[in-house]
Formats: C-alpha cells, sequence, structure tokens
DNA sequence: ATAATAGTGTCTTTCAGACAGTATAGT
DNA sequence: ACTATACTGTCTGAAAGACACTATTAT
C-alpha cells in the first residue's frame, strides 16, 4: 500500500536521483544521393548514395567517424534532439526524420551505459550545406554501399541457423574502410531470432556500423512500398532520375518501362523540360502528394 | 584539443553523473489471440485478439491500466530487461519479442524525464501463465479493437491536412473503456509528416493508448509480409484456425480459397486431422520453417 | 437428413517482367 | 549522320480477387 494520499503528494517526494541513471543519446544517419561527375558530354551523370559522418575529435573512440548526435537535453523531445544536434554539427536544417532504432547494450560506450536512440534522416543534394560546426567535428560525405559477401546455412534438428556476412563500404576522396557485419537468423522451433553484429568496424566509432547497415536496410525497404524517395530528389526532376535513385539504393538495375509503369501514380508531369546534353531533352515531374493518401496504412 | 594523453586516461576521469540523465524503461505491449466461447456444438469458436495490461498499484497513474515494464538495470541489455519486467509482473515467458518504438516525450511521465524503449511481443494462448507477480500488480487480458471513427481532409495551398481520428477500445468481463486516438498526416512540400497524439485516455496510464494503438498497426502491417503469425499460432493448427487470425487482426473478412493459395508457402500439411466437431475434421499444418529463408528481406 | 465446416477448380482482372520498337535533342 | 537518352507498345506468365462447386463428419 502506497504511503502517499494522493499524486501531487506522491511527485513532490519523489527524487530521480535516488537511482543510478544510463546517459541517453540521438543519433542521427543522414543519407543522400549526389550525382557523380562524368566526362562524356552526352551521358548522364552516375548516382550514388552518401551518408554523413563526423570525425570524433575527442575520446571515446577519438578520430573514429561516427554518425552526427550527442546527449539530449532534459527539456527537449527526442526528435527536437536529433534535429538540433545536426544542426549544431553539421548545419544541416529541414529535412525529414524518422526514428530508426534504440541501441542499448550495456558495453557499447565505454564510458558509461549509454542508450542512443536512432533517427533516420534524408535529404537531397541541393539542400546540403555542410560545415563544420563550431565544436571543432570535422563533417564528410562518404559513399556507401552494403553488399553481402559470404552465407552459410547450418540445418539443426529442429530448424536451422542461417549467417549472413555483409560488408560496409565506406569513402570519399580522403578515405576509405571497410566493416564487417554479421547478420544471424535463427530458425528453431517458434520464434525465429535476428541478431546483427559487427565482426570488424576499425574506423567507425561505437556500433556505428550496425546502424548505418540497418538503416540502409531499412531505407531499401520502405523503397518500395512508401514515398520516402522523394526525400531524396529536387522539386523537380526526370524519371530517369528517379530511376537512377532506386537503382543506386536497390543496387540493381530496373527495366525502364515497369518502372515508370510502377511509379506512375507517384508523380505529376509538368510541362518543364530538361534540355542540356545531347540528347532528346526530357520531361520533368513532380511528387504527387494525393498518392499518400490512398497508400498511408504502409507507413510505419 | 583534448587534455588527456589516450582514452584509458579519459574513461578514468569520466564522471557519468555530471550531468543530470532521464530515466530509462522498457514497456512491453503483448498480443495473443484466444478463442471466445461458443454455444453452438457445430460452430467453430470466434477469435479475439488480446493484449495485456496491468492495473498501476502505486503513483503515478494509480489505479490505471498500464503496459507492463519498468525501470533498466544499469547492467542489463535494453531486451533483456523487457524479457525480465515481463517475467516479473505478468509471469509470462518464452516468447516473440521485437523492439516497437521509443517514446521520449518531455511531459509524457509527471515524475522526471522517462524515456521508454517498447518491445511489441506475441504469444499463443496456451502459453499463457498469467498471474499477477508479488509486487502486488494485477495483471489482465483485454480484448483490444482500433477502428476508424472519423476522417478529416484540408486541402491548403500547398498540399493537406489529413486528420484520422481512431476509437481503440479495451474490454474484459470486468472492465471497458475507450481511448481516442488522433493521427495527423501533414503533407505540405516536401517532407509528410505523421503526429500520433492522444485525444482522450482516461483509464489507461501515460501515453500507452498511442503505443497500444502503434503497436496494432505494426502487427497488422507485418502480417501482410512475414511470418510473425506463427508466433500466435499453436504448433500444430487448421487453415480456418491461421485464417480466422488474420481476418481479427487486420478486421476484415476473407476468401477462403484465395487465402489458402497465398499462404501455402508458409505451412506444411501434417497427416494429423482435427475431429471435433459436427462437421468434417480439417487437417492440421504446421509453419515451414524454410519459408522464411526467401523472404529475409523484408523482416524489419 | 442436416448443419456446419473442409477443401478444390476455374474464370477474370491486375500487375510484374521482358523486350522491342520509335522519337528527338546536340554535336 | 551519329550517339545517347526519352518514351511507348505489347507479349507472357504469375498472382489477386471473386465465386461456385464438391466432400465429410457428428448429431
Amino acid at each position: 500500500m502506497s504511503q502517499f494520499q494522493n499524486e501531487e503528494e506522491f511527485l513532490k517526494h519523489y527524487d530521480a536521483s535516488k537511482y543510478e541513471h544510463p546517459s541517453v543519446t540521438v543519433d542521427t544517419l543522414v543519407f543522400t544521393v549526389v550525382d557523380r561527375e562524368t566526362k562524356n558530354y552526352r551521358k548522364l551523370p552516375e548516382k550514388v548514395l552518401r551518408v554523413l559522418l563526423i570525425n570524433r575529435k575527442d575520446y571515446p573512440e577519438k578520430g573514429k567517424w561516427a554518425i552526427p548526435g550527442g546527449f539530449i537535453n532534459m527539456d527537449e523531445d527526442l526528435e527536437a534532439a536529433a534535429l538540433r544536434e545536426l544542426k549544431e554539427e553539421t548545419n544541416v536544417d529541414d529535412i525529414y526524420i524518422e526514428q530508426l532504432y534504440t541501441y542499448g547494450d550495456v558495453k557499447r560506450d565505454p564510458r558509461t551505459r549509454v542508450i542512443s536512440c536512432t533517427y533516420l534522416s534524408l535529404t537531397n543534394s541541393n539542400s546540403l550545406d555542410v560545415k563544420a560546426g563550431d565544436d571543432a567535428k570535422e563533417a564528410q560525405w562518404f559513399d556507401v554501399s552494403s553488399k553481402l559477401i559470404e552465407e552459410q546455412k547450418m540445418i539443426l534438428k529442429k530448424g536451422y541457423v542461417l549467417k549472413k556476412y555483409y560488408r560496409l563500404t565506406l569513402q570519399n576522396d580522403y578515405h576509405e574502410f571497410n566493416s564487417t557485419i554479421l547478420v544471424t537468423i535463427t530458425q528453431t522451433g517458434k520464434h525465429p531470432r535476428i541478431k546483427r553484429e559487427i565482426v570488424s568496424s576499425d574506423e567507425l566509432a561505437f556500433d556505428h556500423a550496425l546502424i548505418i547497415q540497418y538503416g540502409l536496410e531499412r531505407l531499401r525497404n520502405k523503397l518500395e512500398y512508401t514515398d520516402i524517395v522523394f526525400n531524396l530528389m529536387e522539386d523537380y526532376f526526370t524519371l530517369t532520375e528517379l530511376q537512377q535513385v532506386y537503382e543506386v539504393i536497390l543496387d540493381k538495375e530496373l527495366l525502364k518501362a515497369n518502372f515508370r509503369r510502377k511509379i506512375a501514380d507517384m508523380v505529376v508531369e509538368t510541362n518543364k523540360y530538361k534540355k542540356d546534353a545531347g540528347h532528346r531533352p526530357s520531361k520533368l515531374y513532380r511528387f504527387n502528394p494525393n498518392w499518400a493518401d490512398e497508400h498511408f496504412e504502409r507507413r510505419n
């Protein structure tokens, strides 16, 4: 039985510092798609998927690359904290953001128990205005790709264990490094379980290789059933550009005619054209905001 | 520039208590599907979706119903904490669990800043062994349903705002109550935004009505592209039972022949039969563990 | 025999995949 | 004229949706 008469009374005596509390950070994975340079005046530029990382200028994990983030303030919501940190560290603003996953393993940070609530964020390359923030952290974009490099299947008496090794590659003009991630699917009895763990990740801080890998998976999945891709596009875009963005994220080629049929409802034609290179100009399209209505259910 | 020579040196001087930290809880939403009683000996029992709630015996929110959960220990992983709390409070064990969402609004708990990392959990009705834990908390199952009751669309100059009101109903033999949840989809300019908020929720503690609503949405979505449903089934089940579970969760009727074709690859026939009532006996099936292989990508 | 469920066959429409074809700017 | 891209038409086969039909048990 409670010693207090009412809730007001209870709250007056409540002392939050009685117990030890973990630290809570928010970390934001920012993706964008940009054009790679091209020499042939006729050829269209290739698209590349990029992720934003900052070089840690302090312990712990000093010198390693991390996704932007930091400790939350006691008086700000989680998403607000994510946006604030992003702004402080990288000057990126007005951006699509959604919660990704919360990482809280006991040993993931050497300082103390740190729970990291991570966010996935998308922006088009035009809105980029990345400079290092004034806290002496260096922000850079990295080309990112994740490929399945090995697969093992072990059959057990009841079910099986599937191990998938992914190579996560981050590179730009100045740096290049790899991480290896192991995804284990255990199917024994009733509940299949998925575990993601880092095999090696020398240049990425903490468990951030996992976050990038998982964010990429989420992005790929959502590409197929939401309108999330338009956060990576300019206001006006050609259908070929849109297709290229799909292709670089899904890491596979798509057939033009089929692609156009599939995304037809998501876009609206404009009367503008993109005339630039040595070939037929292409019509510019915009996102069709009414598309979201009927497809609202699949947004989670 | 850092004042420390190396990471070891840094960690020796690190004092986590320098800053104020939020509290962190884990809360787990547990769903199951059970048979409702039937009087007609021929008729199959109807299925109902249930959620597990506990009645809070202490401040804050004393007397209200809440999802089982509690504060994490400093030396246990998040999922482990969720499982421990579930076991302590409700005696539920060996259960499917996945992370749902992390709630961290500043004012969501009157005591202090509380970040709640929530989990979604599924179990079949056979595995139920719910008793109130020894900390004098009462656990009960509630039939749960969420229905769209009103929809408003406002057209703006650039885009629109869609407001959807859902009625969340919880009821069992002893209690019945409703919450109203407002889902607002704002589509202006580039980034569509979704906000979920509680309009009214008198008998549910904190923002738990939101969690139930969101968990139900997640369950509905995953039903369509994963094998998650089998966590709600016994080892052996009839195809009609499986269909009933789909129907009660999706809240719509399905055509038998089409349903069977759709789930054909996910199950394997056995030579057992369920002969019980005044009609043709039906074959028992099991989950086909090989199904997961090819469909691994869509698991997130 | 009857009531209720178990289980199958097939028609139609829709959609994904593959591929071949025509159109048009800039040099 | 040539090159690279823009854009469309159509065939095929698979899957989704709708519906009708047959089969089998306990009472």
